[in-house]
DNA sequence: ACAAAATAGTTTACGCGGAAATGTTTTCCA
DNA sequence: TGGAAAACATTTCCGCGTAAACTATTTTGT
């Protein structure tokens, strides 16, 4: 777990230099935190962030190229193979090649997938809503705005 | 049909949903860009960026306990111990027994350690400014700010 | 038409990072 | 004071994630 800043004296006044500036140590530091969020609130449920992402995203969308559903999550080739197959293993993903493209494997939900998201859908808003109370209301908006258009997610109006 | 029809087309419209607005989501992303950024500067350098900024905290403060430096950097001890013992091994980091407290090891550069944190400190500032340039100056200056407080690094006030 | 290049996914091997258990030293307090 | 509890570092074991090499399909160039 996360020790929650036993400050001894010392400790707090090292020097950090730039790096207190620097994004990458800061996005750092901020993942970690949500992470530990994370499993406070659902450690007793068997999810992992990112195995409940892909679950989460094949719900919304019926069904997916492997090889697209890595990109739109920035994960790469060889982990979504592993990360795919357990979840076949665990039943709540299947496999099948594309009529079109037999190179593709198109991936949806098992209808066990389709009921363990539904199962866990309130768990995943809670955590949702528990993310944001780290923040003040306007500090969450700015922070995630700023972060949706410097990953390039500034999508924002969807199809009308 | 739906919108699966042609996965190649349909890839940026793969809806998300609430992940969208995931601050953990969007913070595993940023990280991503910000790493991918890291290796397109650095990538000959042979520095990774964990290693370097263990490096770099120990050349401004000296000598530090390897638990407090563990803390600040949210490592976790048993990481810690394997970094730091790559990091004796390629003989840039030095580990000592501290006189107060036998439990504690104290780190500190070698003077090899100090010569390549001289040596890399242009690539590691040129990183820095690099890294400003995927945003506004004033997008990057309030994101920082935000991930700052949200990390608890408010050293101080971002005088407003 | 057909060899070369490109694309999708998998496999293999490895490094990063963490949890739990261990050994040692220090602190606490009865 | 002496023994239990806590703190620090390390070791062991395991999951996450990537790069590089590989197989199988499709596309492309001539």
């Amino acid at each position: 777990m996360n020790q929650v800043a036993r400050t001894t004296t010392a400790e707090a006044e090292i020097e950090l230099g730039s790096l207190s500036g620097s994004l990458g140590f800061l996005l750092r530091l901020a993942q970690v935190r949500v992470f530990d969020a994370f499993f406070e609130d659902l450690a007793g449920e068997g999810i992992k962030p990112g195995e409940f992402t892909l679950l989460w995203v094949l719900s919304l969308n019926g069904s997916l190229a492997q090889g697209s559903l890595a990109r739109v999550l920035s994960i790469k080739p060889a982990h979504m193979t592993k990360l795919v197959s357990r979840l076949v293993k665990a039943g709540l993903v299947q496999r099948a090649p594309s009529r079109e493209d037999r190179r593709v494997v198109d991936l949806s939900l098992t209808p066990e997938g389709t009921d363990f998201v539904a199962r866990h859908k309130p768990a995943f808003m809670a955590f949702h809503t528990r993310e944001r109370d780290l923040l003040s209301p306007e500090d969450f908006d700015a922070l995630t705005g700023l972060l949706r258009r410097f990953t390039g997610l500034e999508k924002e109006d969807t199809c009308r």
